[in-house]
DNA sequence: TATTGTTATACTCTATAACTATA
DNA sequence: TATAGTTATAGAGTATAACAATA
């Protein structure tokens, strides 16, 4: 794998963007929760409870498709809805004691996974990406900026 | 987004990485080719001609879906089948020029969203970005490595 | 009227099992 | 026998359109 020097930094991005999402891809774990699946657990678990449609808009599905996976999570016992007490059409959901379970499992797992490749770097190349990644951090957080409202630290949800 | 400092490298690493998991998600673009369809693309433009088994194992699908996706893009005019002159058995995937060119623009499409989010960031981090890719291709080979079989520069593909 | 959420429906994608052909 | 690939079939996941209920 390469990348070019002179190239824009977007550029010499994106095919390292490409490698590790190729990589998070054999990441599954026993318990095999899809992409959006994942996603919806880990906003639940940093965020609190939320809307289905603040949960569609966070994980880029549409908002039927939210409340599907809502359902097969519900079904699986990984979450619940909760009426909103402020607005009676909307509905929280909300994390179970199993769906956070499995969301530590789970993060537990890829974070072992990570783990093992780091001990077979350089511990140079280990440092450096660390010290990347409150650069990366605020990457991700201008990616966010772009959605109109939407404030990166979140209120809404 | 925050990550504790104490933690082992690859849970520091892997809330970043399904940050950025999340930033491509929303990088479709006007063609939309599936994240598999994307890195087939992208293992033909980078290494050339593979096997319908080898693209299965690099890209961490199975065989036989491996063959659907690849009559999809045959379908679609992407790639081409021709036969393996050493191995009767063997199919040869390869890029057609439509394919190629495909490629390429989904590649600067996505290159640019990424650009537009460098041009937010403090110059001083995308230096330090820029810096650490190098040791993060090496993170992603360290991965191919655990797969038995492969050669991470490749031979066999 | 606008917003929140669901239901109905169809399509894409992917997997496992069974099969064919070649090594 | 083992390997490369395909076909058959079923299931998961997601989208658009149409609908119901509340603001």
């Amino acid at each position: 794998m390469q990348t070019e020097s002179g190239a824009s930094p977007g550029s010499q991005l994106l095919p390292v963007l490409s490698g590790l999402v190729d990589l998070l891809r054999q990441l599954q774990g026993p318990e095999q929760p899809s992409s959006v699946a994942l996603t919806v657990l880990r906003l639940l678990a940093e965020r609190g409870p939320g809307r289905v449609t603040d949960l569609a808009r966070l994980a880029r599905v549409s908002q039927p498709g939210m409340t599907q996976l809502v359902g097969r999570m519900e079904k699986a016992g990984l979450v619940r809805r909760v009426a909103d007490p402020g607005d009676g059409r909307a509905v929280l959901v909300e994390l179970t004691a199993a769906g956070r379970e499995q969301r530590a499992r789970t993060f537990a797992y890829h974070a072992a996974t990570l783990d093992t490749l780091f001990e077979r770097l350089d511990p140079r190349d280990s440092d450096v990406i660390t010290q990347a990644l409150p650069a990366l951090i605020r990457l991700v957080d201008a990616g966010h900026a772009e959605r109109p409202g939407h404030s990166p630290s979140g209120g809404e949800l």
